[in-house]
DNA sequence: TATTATTGTGACCATACAGTCACAAATGTA
DNA sequence: TACATTTGTGACTGTATGGTCACAATAATA
């Protein structure tokens, strides 16, 4: 948590500091990232950071509860319920992400990054622990869906989770390796990971889903 | 590549020297793992290792080989034209697999903890080429199964090579996020990462396969 | 044995970083 | 204006690393 002195800042200098670092993050793997060169960037004292957080690792969790925050209402616009289909509001929930993209750029590419971090050495246990959480909300999307008598009862909820999570992340991840998006490149020009990219983006969720829907869904009788 | 002087060391030397970089590498990131350490492990000069190798990554790069080399028979003992059905041959991949690990332990964890390197900050394009290949080589294998016409060719093949690339590798990430494996432990008294677990592993394997065999194959008419 | 070639050594260099702290500047208060 | 409190500063510390190099020890050759 950042002390008060830095919440007492003045808006504009906290979203300058703020956003620096979600730029240097962004790019740069947590142990890469540099405080000292943010901070030359910014014009300001090393010192001053140490006066607004207890350390880096305080900084940066600062930095993901902000972003997640932020995108946290547009995940929450949608709802289960309002759909009979698992397989729709799974489309949806990429919309929602790439409404976030296209208005917190910044916000997003840092999110985005994170995925790079998981084994990052000075921060793998705690990556491990937000994976342990979003795994065991998948298999809670799992288990619900059964009840819905939608998926498969005849195998194991865990792997059934796992996968699907994998899924989830494999969307962003082959768009990254085909170079389809460059985060890199658009972070230059502050643009939105998927900007003009709507299409593509989609496309890949609805190469995903009807590829995938056949392990998940029931077979209909 | 090793330079000349460390191919004229006695075996017994140069196995010494291998092995004490593998477990340092096994347990440790390329840019956690220290020289520094190993060589104090090893109770010789730093000197003597840039007499060996041009540099950390040139080191790394031969173990690498090295381990590829002990493992590529196991994984050729089998070919795909003596199976009728790609998942058996899938599964006896893994089978090849265990009896790697049982037989080349060391080798095993190195070659297990690479997946852990993928976003390590100095060889991250390394990993990004061979991630590449191996990608293409799923690819490949899709479109031979295509062409048996056992799998859809109503999908994009770079998403199916993509898609099962990846539950090749969320099954030894599923049993470690489970701590159904444990290689930090198991390498600390030598033995194999999946000693014992032969039936665990298998279990993980044919639930995937089971799993994730309706997206993959053509629908029987 | 004397000379040369090869292999081994470890103090040392350059580098980079997170984090500190004595001090300075600015702001608030009376 | 005089004092107190909060905020800002940047040189400095401690620490760790990969890699070098002048030199020493050993092995090979004659």
């Amino acid at each position: 948590m950042p002390k008060e002195t830095f919440l007492k800042l003045n808006e504009a200098k906290r979203k300058q500091i703020t956003d620096a670092f979600l730029k240097e993050c962004a790019v740069k793997t947590y142990d890469e990232a540099s405080v000292s060169v943010v901070v030359k960037k910014l014009g300001i004292a090393k010192g001053s950071i140490y006066q607004y957080f207890d350390n880096k690792l305080d900084l940066f969790l600062y930095l993901i509860g902000e972003c997640s925050a932020v995108k946290m209402p547009y995940v929450e616009s949608i709802k289960r319920e309002d759909y009979s289909d698992f397989w729709s509001y799974f489309r949806d929930l990429f919309l929602c992400g790439y409404r976030f993209d296209k208005e917190n750029p910044l916000q997003s590419h840092f999110l985005h990054s994170l995925l790079e971090n998981l084994n990052s050495p000075s921060i793998k246990h705690l990556f491990k622990d937000m994976m342990k959480q979003t795994v065991s909300a998948f298999e809670g999307i799992v288990e619900n869906e059964i009840e819905l008598g939608l998926f498969k009862n005849n195998m194991p909820i865990k792997t059934m989770g796992f996968l699907l999570y994998k899924v989830g992340v494999s969307i962003q991840e082959e768009l990254l390796f085909e170079g389809a998006i460059n985060p890199l490149k658009s972070i230059e020009s502050n643009s939105p990971i998927y900007e003009g990219k709507k299409e593509l983006l989609m496309q890949k969720v609805d190469d995903y889903i009807a590829l995938v829907k056949p392990s998940f869904n029931k077979k209909q009788l």
